[in-house]
DNA sequence: AGGAAATTGAAATTCATTTTCAATTAGACA
DNA sequence: TGTCTAATTGAAAATGAATTTCAATTTCCT
């Protein structure tokens, strides 16, 4: 089956990791690294998964009074475009954020009473919906799927 | 394999029985039918699949000017809670409306170039969705999967 | 240190969606 | 058929997340 569950907290090597790399991406596009910058990167990769911009500031305004929503906000979008950090919509329509490694592909399974994410991976779909869109003469280059429903805890508090 | 293209303009049966079921669901809430929902709906079934309040309303107001957006938007709205069309949202992040029949359940690819979107069922694959949320011991109600790429069309062209 | 370019943050803007409200209409019942 | 009440309509306003603007500030190259 091969599946994962929810992620526990970053590694301190994969943050490390993740800092270097958007290091090397802020001067090959000549962008600037600042105190804000780094601050709310930190607080994003230690906060863990699928956090909106509006969260994330939220956290960080309890320590950093000094750092605006729209810091965040743009931090969180050079994340994505750096490839650090993948932007995701669901159900809810707002706009969330989490950590992302190259190779790190994973689907939600979102519980529709209180609301928890619970990532999984499953080759074997993967590998049938490669066969569906070869049926359509379609070429896929990404999916995303969620699966609507009660998790353990909420369906059994029932 | 089991998979369906695209589906073809609703057929009259199918639309005469949703009208039908429709109305029921009106006489069942002691809501109304008038001459502006009835036009809506008409055109909403006739239109196809996937399109937004707006579009829908551009398409209406052609024929008909004296039917404002709220009254299309807040149709579409009716329709979805009678069980009679499906909200879906994209990656463009628009609300889309379909026409949906009791068991009716497909996912889509979606061209990243010319926006078509093309339907598909595949039973394996929720198969293999249940047994995941199965290992979960989650309770799977409903789900969302989209593909997204190119197009055969698209993928010839290039 | 000097200066060009990037960054910041508050405020303003955008834009789809949703709500408000006064005027109109449907349809149940007499 | 007329009456009455509740639902409906549509323009306009409100909402709310996402995005942009702009003047002031900061970074970092030389």
């Amino acid at each position: 089956m091969k599946t994962s569950g929810r992620r526990t907290t970053e590694g301190i090597k994969g943050i490390k990791q993740k800092k270097e790399k958007l290091k090397s991406f802020l001067k090959e596009k000549g962008l600037k690294s600042t105190r804000q910058r780094d601050l709310v990167v930190s607080e994003f990769l230690e906060m863990g998964e699928h956090v909106t911009a509006e969260e994330l500031y939220k956290e960080i305004s309890k320590k950093y009074s000094d750092i605006g929503f729209t810091t965040v906000y743009r931090t969180l979008k050079l994340l994505n475009k750096s490839g650090l950090a993948a932007e995701r919509v669901f159900a809810d329509n707002l706009t969330r954020y989490e950590p992302l490694s190259a190779e790190d592909h994973h689907d939600h399974l979102i519980c529709m009473k209180c609301g928890s994410i619970t990532e999984f991976q499953d080759l074997r779909i993967e590998r049938l919906q490669e066969r569906v869109a070869d049926e359509f003469g379609f070429v896929a280059v990404s999916h995303k799927m969620e699966l609507y429903g009660y998790c353990k805890k909420c369906k059994d508090n029932a």
